[in-house]
Parts: structure tokens; sequence; C-alpha cells
DNA sequence: CGTTGCAGCGCG
DNA sequence: AAAGCGCGCTGCAACG
């Protein structure tokens, strides 16, 4: 058996993949992807053979970390680096940026759920028989490094690199899990919704709500819960509303519509995150939810699980570090229009964004006379607004900032002409699909009639608002993808706590890591010794995001960055 | 009966 | 107040 000494070959990579007979095989590789040797094991002695090769910092080049990494994390194994080979194919074969980019793949498309795979749907083209996985990995992992070869620069191979990390990140973060507290929950619940109730009724306050809207509707068992229902309750009372959402009713002056609005809040809060949900989702003391990367076409990160990405901030005190531990918490102000200024490199755009509050910045540049107009302009201007106030101050937001309205009003015309965009490190957004082609094809027949024609430009202008957006919000992903890395390079080089106070599990109890991420806000938790390093971390990792991503280009990215013991000092 | 689509609302 | 992007989850209603 192969042993990390002197004699003993010293992978630059280690290719780990299925063998044959259900066993194991780590294909030991040089800096030039070339084979040094393999060393096969039974699945018992995998972490044991990974936890050895893993002393000499090798790339681990794995078909996909969302599979491989969380046995590995359960026997206490960290992995520094890895290249997931599902997230770089599916970069790698829509980008634009290359002439000849990866040829699709059915073996190489994620699949829609975190559950076992059949495998038999994904033979059907397979060039390799499953028995062979590891030549397909390596054979994979080669048309990747060559086409990562042909690019023109650098900037696919570091946003590979990044989306691999941050596929890491993910796993290590599911693991660790977010400290939860149970008993603060519980009390939020009881505060809002009353005691908790028999299961399957409804909570005290929510019950009081519906039934002073049904006096106030001049109904008894008023069907608070059913939309059409409610709407023509809503009707028959003599209040004319479209439909029966939030902002809508807000208008009206009628007296149901006070409680009816407070109904729904509750109502969300029981049915989304109630004392099910707690249950459901709450184990030991940590929210574990999936987090999938790469699971949104900008580059943005999805979730399954508890609805991870729509905690309501109201529940954010819940989120308690452990006894004798800290959060480290920090979010980015005003990420988008920040990227977008300095991905456009637009100078007076990036002036205006200096220091905390991009939209004053945006008042004095004069582009605008208030704080609220330059929110809804700069908005309007990533989202592609064309009515309102939002679009009347659009004229004004190009002769401002000309390089940076220029990229996103080029972005959304390439979009309503069927083009595909790129981020500033070559994620590619789709191809329009079938439908939309033929709906465009169809609209420019001479015989085409006006409706036609209507219908298709309106989806052309649906596409661009997509592609204005999909550059900024992808580019934007990729700097958070970049300061995730940053921060997780940076907290596994702090100085070990002297004594931490026992906390997570076993691969994090020993010190700072991440735990939480949405966006461009993250969580650390960490002892409670080492929070000012760690916090220092946080904001190092985003000067160090920023100068990989803009190199060259002076752009102000601020954090709003805390120390704590739960995440809802300042919601 | 189970599945699918939609409305509504939470997050960025 | 402003309605323009991207998600996930829930419950209801319509559908096969």
């Amino acid at each position: 058996m192969n042993r990390t000494d002197a004699t003993s070959p010293r992978p630059a990579a280690v290719v780990l993949g299925r063998h044959t007979d259900g066993g194991c095989v780590l294909v030991l590789c040089d800096g030039a992807g070339e084979e040094l040797g393999r060393e096969v094991c039974v699945p018992d002695d995998l972490a044991a053979a990974v936890a050895r090769w893993e002393r000499t910092s090798p790339l681990w080049v794995v078909r996909t970390l969302r599979d491989a990494y969380p046995p590995l994390l359960a026997a206490g194994i960290r992995l520094r680096r890895a290249h997931d080979l599902l997230l770089c194919h599916a970069i790698l074969r829509d980008t634009a940026s290359l002439a000849e980019p990866l040829p699709a793949s059915r073996r190489w498309i994620r699949a829609a759920s975190a559950e076992p795979r059949p495998q038999a749907l994904f033979e059907v083209d397979a060039g390799a028989a499953p028995d062979d996985e590891i030549d397909e990995l390596l054979a994979e992992w080669a048309r990747q490094r060559a086409a990562l070869r042909r690019a023109p620069d650098a900037r696919l191979d570091l946003l590979c690199r990044a989306e691999s990390t941050g596929a890491l990140v993910a796993e290590e973060m599911t693991a660790a899990g977010l400290p939860w507290d149970v008993a603060v929950h519980e009390g939020i619940l009881e505060g809002a919704l009353g005691p908790r109730p028999l299961t399957g009724a409804r909570p005290a306050k929510m019950a009081q709500l519906a039934a002073r809207v049904g006096e106030q509707l001049g109904e008894r068992d008023v069907p608070i819960d059913s939309p059409p229902r409610l709407l023509r309750s809503l009707h028959r009372a003599g209040i004319l509303v479209e439909s029966t959402s939030r902002w809508e009713l807000a208008e009206q002056e009628h007296p149901a519509v006070a409680p009816l609005l407070e109904y729904k809040k509750l109502a969300r809060l029981h049915t989304a995150n109630g004392w099910t949900w707690l249950r459901e989702w709450v184990r030991d003391g940590r929210f574990r939810p999936i987090y999938l990367t790469g699971g949104v076409v900008t580059g943005r990160w999805a979730s399954s699980g508890g609805g991870a990405l729509q905690i309501p901030r109201s529940l954010r005190p819940a989120v308690r570090a452990d006894a004798g531990w800290r959060f480290v918490l920090a979010d980015v102000a005003q990420l988008e229009p920040r990227v977008l200024a300095a991905m456009s490199q637009d100078r007076a755009m990036a002036d205006a964004a200096r220091g905390a509050d991009l939209y004053e910045g945006v008042v004095r540049s004069g582009a605008v006379s208030t704080r609220s107009e330059a929110k809804y302009a700069v908005l309007g201007a990533m989202y592609g607004a064309t009515t309102g106030e939002s679009g009347r101050l659009m004229p004004r937001l190009r002769k401002v900032f000309p390089r940076a309205m220029g990229l996103v009003d080029r972005a959304a015309r390439t979009g309503e002409e069927g083009g595909v965009v790129s981020t500033l490190l070559g994620r590619s957004s789709p191809p329009p699909d079938g439908a939309w082609r033929d709906a465009q094809s169809r609209a420019s027949d001479p015989a085409a009639g006006g409706v036609e024609e209507r219908r298709a430009r309106s989806r052309a202008r649906d596409r661009g608002r997509f592609t204005r957006n999909f550059v900024v919000q992808g580019t934007a992903a990729e700097w958070s993808l970049l300061w995730l890395a940053e921060i997780r390079h940076r907290l596994s080089a702090l100085p070990a706590a002297v004594s931490p106070a026992p906390a997570s599990g076993p691969v994090f109890a020993g010190g700072a890591h991440l735990a939480f991420f949405l966006h461009d806000e993250v969580i650390v938790h960490c002892p409670a010794e080492q929070a000012d390093a760690a916090a220092e971390a946080v904001q190092a990792a985003a000067v160090a995001a920023t100068a990989r991503l803009f190199p060259g280009f002076d752009i102000d990215i601020p954090l709003d960055l805390r120390i704590a013991d739960d995440a809802g000092k300042d919601a």
C-alpha cells in the first residue's frame, strides 16, 4: 500500500472514482494530468486513503462534490482543493468565450434532485460503460483542461476554480449547520401566533383575526385561505380589487383590510416557518439546508430543504451562536450596482459608489435629486424598468453613467435579438428555447397578424430584461463566490483557538467556519477568542475578491460587518 | 386518486 | 408608493 513518504509519488491531483466491483479508485496524477499510479480500496477504507493523500494538498477531481464530499466530512476529513467536473462541465459547455466549447453530454447533466440517480437514465449515450467510471472521469477532466487551455485568458479557469471551491464551502456549511435556538424560535412563534395549537388547528391569533375579517365583511366563515373564494367575498362586501395580493389590498380603505393583511402575515409565518418547520428542519440545534451551487442559471446558488434562502428577517434572532462562540455577520450593501460600475469600468459610477451608500453617491453625481429616486433608478437600470418613476429616470442615468448603462442596454438588446450574454468571468446565459424562436419567426412572417407581432415583441422584451439582469446578477455572484473562497482560505489559516468551547460537529469543533451564505451575506461561527481575527479575515477576503475580479480598477465594495451572539441584532 | 399550475409571499 | 430580475415553499384548485 502506498505511503506518503519520500519514495511515493507526490500527486498534484487525485481523481476519485468508483471501481468496477463497487470499490473506490484513486488515480494519482502529476500537474499535467499524467497518471503516476493508482490505489484501489474498499469503500470503508476510502476515508483513510483520502486523509493520507490530503496531507500533500492535491487537487481532488471528482464527478460531483455533492455526492463525494459529505461522507468524507462525516468521517472528519476536509479537503483543501477540488475540481467538480459536473459544475465545470456546465460552465465550459455553455460559455460563449470559447470558439469550441465542451460538447454537451447527457452523462454530465446534474440530476434534478439530490436523490441517487437511476443509472439507466444516464447510460443512454454514454461513451463509456458504467464499469469504467474512472476512465470517464479522466477523459472528462482531460477535455476540461484542454478547453481551459484554449481559453483566451485566465478568467474561465478562475471561474471553474471558484465554482469548485464554492461546492466545497456548500457541503461544509451543510455539515456544520447554522446554529439555531429552538427556544428563541418558539418564543417568537408564541408571541406572534399564540400558544402552539393542536396539530391541524389554527393558532389563536390567526383565528381571532379571521373572525374579525368575517365581521367586517358581514360574512361568517370567510374562506380566508382560498384566494379565488376570498376574492368573491371581498367583491360581495364592495371591495373591488382584482386580486387578493397585499399591495392591492393595502390601497383599500375598508375596516376588513387591516386584520386581513395581519392574518396573511401570520399565516405565512405559521405555514412556512412555524412549529412544523422547526420539528422538520432543526436537529440538535442546527438548521442544515442543502445548497445547490450553480443552481441558478446566473451562477447564484439555489437551495433545497427548509427554504434556506427565504428565512424571514423576523426569525433571525433564533440564529444564535453556541455558548462561548460568536458570529461574524457580514453583508455587502448594494453589491450589484457596484459590480456593474466595475465590470463596465464606468469611472463616474465607481466614484458614486465610493462609501457606504451608493445611492447617496448617485445623488451627489447630479443624476437625480433624492436618495429614493436614486434607488429606483439604479434598480430599474439593472432590472429593465420601462414604466413609472423608475423608467422615467433611465435617460438621466444614461447621461451620467454612459458606460454602465451602455453595458446593460447592450445586454438587453442582445437578449431581445435572441443572442447569448456572458458574465465577466465567462458564464453564459442559456440560448432562447424553441418556443421563443418560433414566436419570433412567426411574427416576422409577412402574413403575421398584429396579435402575433405584439406577443413576439413582448416575449423579446422579457428576454431582454433577463439578459440585462443576467450579466449583473451573474457577475455579482462571481464576486460572492470569490469572497467565499477567500474567506474559507483565510479562516483555515487562523491560529487555532487555545481552548474552544465545545461546539458543532467533529469536523468544525476546532475553530471558525462558514455557517451560512445568502447571495451577498455570510455568517461565520467561531470561538469567541477568534472573533476579531475572523472578522478581519472576512474583510480582507472582500478586498481580495475585488482585486481578483476587477484587477486594476478602483471600486469600493464595503462590508457591513459585526460580531454578535445572534443574527437578529440589527434586523 | 395523484400530479401540475398558479397565486401569494418570503429572501437577495 | 414606485412593479422591472432571480429563486423556494405552501396551499388551493384544476386536471388527468
